[in-house]
RNA sequence: GGGCGCGUAGCUCAGUGGGAGAGCGUCCGCCUCACACGCGGAAGGUCGCUGGUUCGAAACCAGCCGCGCCCACCA
């Protein structure tokens, strides 16, 4: 069968391959057969699934989400190929905090606010932004390559969704999981919400640590206490210190007199308190201060608060505070401390401090009514399938991380004080006060028929996403797709989700869908930038995926990352990326010249010849060492095998050794070669389509006789029956020996392409390093000639090509070098315990090494 | 305060008990009929420091120095 004139015209013509005509054509091509969309059928455990970490419908395509998306990739397409029912679950986030406040931060640009226009009409708003935004980053994981199944892309505010997640809240207030509480939260003033424990984040900062003196009532004593936070000093209700202190021990039980309120603040004793702390004094503010909180409710003490929610003073705080910033407050409190003599310390201190992750703003502790879940039932299961090994970290010491932190969970904060999210699915009777929780609204109060409120809260973000890997199969129906896809097999992210969200998933996958989510954990590295800071946005540190695909194609990102990629955190490389580019093009020039000189053969492996039986053995070993490697998600180390077996082993030596079969095209002897070099090229070509999909889909078009597209072709199986030893040592020793003839042609100084009369000291001319080396061995077998090099087990004829001064004293310095090394592996062997201790083999090793030497030293005459 | 990770060639990183590797960069030579996004060759490293284990350590152990991350309620 011929190649049609027109693609072989283009063959001809295109030097280099062109990623960016190519790809999206490729893509299209698909697309349009809808390879991507799996029918739900079959059972779980003979399909494949994965579920996407749902980016925010805020966001655009970062390096965090290629690399993942890489690494997913490569796994769905392999699997894809090796004739598994592929489902890579697609969607995005609502992302509550973060979606609100861009849409807010628009509105306010154009000089309006949400509370302006109102609930509904603000909800609208966001809905049309989502809208507007919400696919821009599907398409770009596109661009990517990315084989998710784009036919069914979910949304955690789809009405299938929402009921999910209503039935999940409903069932675990059922369990009595979820209850509501007056309890300390972290008060985000910047988003006016409260916020999880996680989405706080602790920093070092400067304050001034103020030591106030406290008047003992009945005495003329003090408690001197410290604080950062002097304002908080209004909301006191008790002094603690430690029960072992004998400072204080007779003033437990009694009272203190609170500096400017006048409140009787009672001693008591709790162990929390740091004797060798201070003053080894503490002032309890449970309304302000999350460990005073705690000790507040031991003690039964009063809770009170006199910051609002707006950050300001509020009641029961004395009138002139009432209404003042809490800075401002402080300003006050300390003015008025300090003429009442009661500072009697100030100090420079430096401790951390809980910022909002989301807002940046620094968290306020209050005591709010909130809603909360319970953590400690649900993470029992989810803390035994991660030791049992039901689910599976990689790498593994992120296992430890996980249960370290699901065995001292607390209970998680759920509701926000937000408009964009699930609203709680909770509803009041403010006549008798009865609280209503259920998936649909109640029409009127079950016991005293009045009217009822819904609950304005919505759910936290991470509530939601908990339900990901079910809730997008329409749980919480039977449904076909969950019965196919359920549990998925692969989850792919970064670490700094693993408690927000893979450890939730757990949790919400055994309580609700029955099995874990995943069988499979895998924690990727986080790419920074160039310089080692993190790759943001705001730093201006961040790197374009986009940009980078435009530059260099999307196989060359995908393969660039994935090398860059490891366990731990790297440093973005542009030149992997170039290394990825190069890479598709060195694929692109040796099928050009495999399928302009030969393309018309049929592939078969050709075992005739060693360097025919040494590639095909080269390219079995290499498919086992990369389908391990990739089962085991070690991604860099298969992109860079993919890389050295193709380049070095394939183009560097096997299609140079071919070359002149391929050329001749009135030898028999050509088909063959031919024939192999398309079986190599077409398995290397699937080997290679997981990590560069694009470049190898494209080539794999112009192989003769092909009716599928590669993306659902077979993943090659490594085929033992080709893999040679002995071949392998043949021409390992041919290509050290051409290594050692080129050595030397440019330690004489004599042109690569001069073509050198030579003879062979053992018998049978080497023909490959003949090849490879330009020698001619007909001249030398001709007539005596003589040596005046002898490499190996060749000796170089004279000719006047061959500088002899420049030769000799190089030679020279080899046999200094060659001293050397028989020296030290003389003293090694000298070495008794050497010789007794060390095994066998390793001696023996050093034995043949020093023979090796040896010979080679009397061959250069030294 | 606890935990984890890292320190290897100029740069980015592999290597985790038997004589230091890759890519990029550098130097030398090549537009050799697949590819100059290429071909051939070369230079370049007391493997953070100090001790220890071992016949043998970049690797294992201990301590130290430096960098990064995570967790944590010391006012």
């Amino acid at each position: 069968m011929s190649m049609n004139p027109d693609r072989r015209a283009t063959l001809e013509q295109k030097t280099r391959y062109d990623a960016g005509e190519v790809e999206g054509r490729i893509f299209g091509s698909w697309i349009e057969a809808g390879y991507f969309h799996p029918e739900p059928e079959g059972r779980a455990e003979e399909n494949y699934s994965i579920a996407i970490p749902p980016p925010n419908v805020t966001g655009s395509l970062h390096m965090g989400h290629a690399l993942n998306g890489s690494i997913q990739d490569a796994m769905a397409r392999k699997r894809r190929m090796e004739g598994r029912r592929v489902k890579w679950i697609l969607g995005t986030d609502h992302a509550g905090i973060g979606t609100q406040s861009v849409v807010e931060k628009q509105l306010r640009k154009q000089g309006g606010s949400r509370h302006e226009m109102g609930r509904e009409a603000f909800v609208e708003r966001v809905w049309e932004w989502r809208t507007e935004y919400g696919d821009k980053i599907i398409e770009q994981f596109k661009r990517l390559g990315a084989s998710c199944d784009y036919q069914d892309e979910r949304f955690t505010l789809d009405e299938g969704y929402v009921k999910a997640v209503y039935r999940v809240f409903t069932k675990l207030h059922e369990k009595g999981y979820i209850y509501r509480d007056n309890y300390m939260v972290n008060w985000d003033p910047g988003s006016n919400s409260a916020i999880s424990d996680l989405e706080v984040e602790n920093r070092e900062v400067a304050d001034t640590l103020y030591s106030i003196d406290y008047p003992v009532e009945g005495s003329d004593r003090v408690l001197t206490v410290a604080t950062v936070r002097p304002e908080t000093m209004l909301a006191d209700t008790a002094i603690a210190v430690n029960p072992d202190d004998e400072r204080y021990a007779d003033l437990v039980g009694k009272s203190c007199e609170l500096p400017l309120v006048g409140r009787s603040l009672p001693i008591i004793a709790d162990p929390y308190v740091d004797i060798s702390f201070g003053t080894g004094a503490l002032k309890i503010t449970p309304g302000h201060d999350p460990n005073d909180f705690d000790i507040g409710r031991k003690h039964g003490l009063e809770e009170i608060s006199v910051i609002g929610e707006d950050g300001r003073m509020i009641e029961p705080a004395p009138e002139r505070f009432v209404g003042l910033s809490a800075a401002d407050a402080q300003e006050g409190v300390v003015a008025e401390l300090r003429d009442l003599g009661a500072i009697s310390a100030e100090e420079p201190y430096t401790h951390s401090v809980p910022f909002s992750h989301r807002s940046g703003e620094r968290i306020e502790p209050l005591i709010s009514l909130q809603w909360f879940c319970a953590m400690d039932q649900l993470a029992k299961p989810a803390i035994e399938v991660v030791r049992d090994g039901r689910v599976n970290i990689t790498p593994e010491r992120w296992s430890r991380v996980y249960l370290d932190w699901m065995e001292g969970i607390r209970p998680w904060c759920v509701s926000r004080q937000l408009w964009w999210g699930h609203q709680l699915p909770v509803w009041y009777c403010d006549a008798c006060e009865e609280t209503y929780v259920a998936e649909t609204e109640p029409e009127r109060c079950a016991s005293c028929d009045g009217e009822l409120r819904r609950d304005p809260d919505v759910l936290d973000t991470w509530f939601s996403s908990a339900l990901w890997p079910f809730a997008t199969l329409g749980w919480p129906e039977d449904t076909p797709e969950l019965r196919a896809f359920y549990p998925t097999d692969l989850l792919s992210t970064a670490r700094d989700i693993i408690y927000l969200w893979v450890a939730r998933m757990i949790m919400c996958g055994l309580e609700f869908a029955g099995d874990v989510p995943f069988h499979d954990v895998y924690i990727h590295s986080v790419i920074q930038a160039p310089d080692g800071r993190r790759m943001s946005k705001s730093l201006g540190t961040g790197i374009d995926p986009l940009q980078e695909i435009d530059k260099h194609g999307a196989d060359a990102l995908r393969f660039g990352l994935l090398a860059m990629s490891s366990s731990q955190d790297v440093r973005f490389s542009e030149a992997k990326v170039q290394q990825g580019r190069d890479l598709a093009n060195k694929m692109w020039n040796a099928s050009r010249l495999i399928l302009l000189n030969g393309g018309d053969a049929t592939p078969a492996p050709a075992v005739e010849r060693v360097e025919d039986r040494w590639i095909l053995s080269r390219l079995e070993r290499t498919v086992a060492t990369i389908d391990e490697q990739l089962e085991s998600y070690d991604v860099s180390h298969a992109a860079l095998e993919l890389y050295r077996f193709l380049w070095s082993e394939l183009c560097d030596w096997y299609l140079e050794i071919v070359k002149p079969r391929l050329y001749d095209e009135s030898g028999e002897d050509g088909g063959a070669a031919a024939g192999n070099l398309l079986h190599v090229l077409e398995r290397t070509l699937a080997l290679a389509h997981p990590i560069m999909p694009f470049v190898t889909e494209e080539i794999w078009s112009y192989l003769p006789g092909r009716d599928a597209q590669l993306v659902v072709s077979a993943f090659p199986a490594a085929e033992e029956t080709h893999i040679d030893a002995d071949a392998e040592t043949a021409v390992e020793a041919a290509i050290a020996q051409t290594r050692d003839l080129r050595r030397w042609r440019e330690l004489a100084d004599v042109p690569p392409s001069a073509i050198l009369a030579a003879r062979s000291t053992d018998g049978s001319p080497p023909e490959l390093v003949g090849r490879l080396a330009r020698l001619d061995f007909e001249a030398g077998e001709s007539g005596p000639g003589e040596a005046v090099a002898t490499v190996g087990t060749i000796e170089i004829l004279a000719s006047e090509a061959l500088d002899r001064e420049a030769m000799d004293a190089r030679l020279s310095e080899r046999r200094d070098k060659l001293r050397s090394e028989v020296e030290r592996g003389e003293k090694k062997l000298a070495n008794e315990g050497f010789v007794a201790k060390a095994p066998p083999e390793v001696v023996e090793e050093e034995r043949s090494k020093l023979a090796a030497y040896r010979a080679e030293m009397e061959e250069l005459g030294g």
